[in-house]
DNA sequence: CATTAATCGAGACGGTACGTCAAGTCTTGCA
DNA sequence: TGCAAGACTTGACGTACCGTCTCGATTAATG
């Protein structure tokens, strides 16, 4: 998925590529990233450790750019949304397990600065929304949808109206997240996600006792 | 504010510092983060449109990190909040200020790369909540404020409990405008901004029809 | 030989470095040399004038003064011992060679720079001693070997004397051709020479007439 | 004598020139040049040794070349020339007098490299001329007059020629000791001295047991 | 089963920017 | 005015990575 094919047909004749160096490259890219993080990362490090020379490395990724968002993205497979019950209980669950992942210093360190680096790059903007954004929606929606199965949300009037709605809610539900975790710097923890998700779901202008709608 | 005084006690002994040259240096940042972006951002570069020599740069800041903070932190000084006469249209008001400032390229490039550096520096990280985060804060303490003086929200328990959820709004915001600008990349509109806000102030869970509460 | 090889066994993995890079490099330390001088001579010019980048230099020597000693290493190298028929023809054919490489600037420069230097670097003092001053011992050996064939000067009593005896004469010739040149810096032209060779195979306390002896 | 006076007359407006600072700049130079060497010597750590501003030393000396031609040029007015009874005596001392200078690091570091900047600078070289060179024929001179009185040699045709020989004896005296210390990097110990002195009075062709004619 | 064509390791290559350091000048304020 | 302090411009330093290249040595699938 991640690496482009050799060719544009099919790998015809030579050596082919081996399946074994693409892992062992990205998972040399977030033991880099741990303990270099993105500014000292480089990719003369991240070969070596993978036991793979720079020019293999290059054949298969255009840069650190597109290497770093790769192996961050797969850190994102990781989150799951078990059935909890209600749609609070799930979107606190949700929180908790993604400040988990961005507790972690591959992410914290590569997720921004590909990010960063990506409002100057239209190519790596799109990988990433490929790679990371557009996949992890599937969170959003499927926690909608269960919960107007239990009865908790309306249904939407059409579908371009529920494509704005899920975006909306991840923009607010990922941002407030990471801007807790990484630009204010605090811990995304219970007593947070609880308060987040009271506001999110019945906003500041709510004045019942908690917990009375959950 | 910005730069390092010179002497522990007072300027005393030698030739001052050109206090031209702070600002000249900042602007030659800010401009060069809009050619280049972060990545091609180099300090000679910056000296040089400055009219300033390196040394000179490296004597005021410690490096591109800090300089960058520096450079952007000013941007966000534009920020204000005038009354648009209910806490819906102050929200939306700010929303679209924020978006606008990220939509320059100076504070696309150089935002997100520095808190995506401060993940690994402590000081940067402390910088950035000095210079950025902690001051913005002053517009949700004041919207809060006012919204409180009309009756829209009512009174905090205590102090704790006020900044908590200052702290919390804050996340909320900042971190969606990020997000759906920097990361997901769509624009931060007058609808989206319209959207935000309802969510924000009613939560998902509200079923009244648009517009009904402000 | 002036070129550290880049591996223990033999140049096998990788691509091999360029031979042509190394004379280049000499030959335009040699250029820079007459043009700036030692104190102005910097490295990046010369991988300049050498179409090399400035890596490749600082791969192949430690640094300048290294550089310098075998750029000018290859200058003495030049130097030849016709058989002239006595050996004060011989004496002054040498010096007269040796002054006339010293009248050129890239030696004249260089020469007393990596001396100096090297009085507070052994490693470079020892590069002087195997690329200048043993190689050219040769020379005294040479032009002593055939006094004597021609009995013009006795044979030593043993190898250890022998040795004292060449490095006393290499000494007393190239030390006064250099004084004379480099810091008295008056010519050491023929007038000189002959006065030269005159004291060094009779003495300041021969009466002879000259010309009496050859 | 080496500082150039501030006024055509004498310093007459102002505050008057320090007159100890230009011995303790000439001593901190030395100092400098004993710790440092010649190229790391830099003259902001002059100044700071000698308590001086770095402003004063350029006003007082050109640059680090003048400034170290002055500094060393002091040692070697140390030299003096006891008459111990014979020509060959007298000339072992000086050489041995001057070796010792030679040996210590300031004069090491510092004689050679002015040289060798003054082979593209005349009025270095001029300098070196008036403050080392040409002062220190007084021992020649003196040594030739002195053995002429004693009837080891005979006196000059006229002083045309009488200056010839000075010259290349200077150059031979010189040039054999400072090569054979600096360029050879050996030791001018006493055995050396009695060798070079027993070549320089009786010349190579001599035969003689050691010793005979002193 | 030999050929063939791409991949692999290693490492040199031309570049660019780094952050530091020294040279020499200029600008203060004090004596 | 001389002087100490120290900021200033300039420019080289030596290092580190960048992304490309040149090698000789493997490897499969093809012929």
């Amino acid at each position: 998925m991640q690496s482009r094919s050799p060719t544009g047909r099919a790998g015809r004749a030579g050596r082919p590529r081996s399946a074994a160096a693409d892992t062992a490259i990205l998972a040399a890219t977030r033991a880099a990233l741990v303990e270099l993080g993105w500014s000292k990362l480089n990719l003369g490090d991240v070969a070596a450790r993978a036991g793979v020379a720079k020019t293999t490395l290059y054949r298969r990724w255009p840069g650190k750019n597109e290497l770093v968002v790769d192996a961050v993205a797969e850190l994102f497979d990781e989150l799951e949304l078990p059935d909890r019950g209600s749609l609070a209980a799930d979107i606190e669950g949700v929180v908790r397990q993604f400040a988990a992942i961005l507790e972690r210093p591959e992410a914290r360190s590569g997720l921004m600065a590909v990010v960063a680096e990506a409002t100057r790059d239209d190519a790596l903007r799109a990988r990433i929304r490929a790679l990371i954004v557009d996949r992890q929606k599937r969170l959003v929606r499927e926690g909608r949808a269960r919960a107007q199965r239990r009865g908790e949300l309306p249904a939407e009037r059409d579908a371009r109206q529920a494509a704005r709605v899920v975006d909306l809610i991840f923009d607010m539900v990922a941002g407030a997240v990471v801007h807790r975790t990484l630009v204010s710097a605090e811990p995304a923890d219970e007593d947070w996600a609880r308060g987040f998700t009271r506001v999110l779901l019945c906003g500041l202008f709510d004045t019942g006792t908690p917990g009375d709608r959950r």
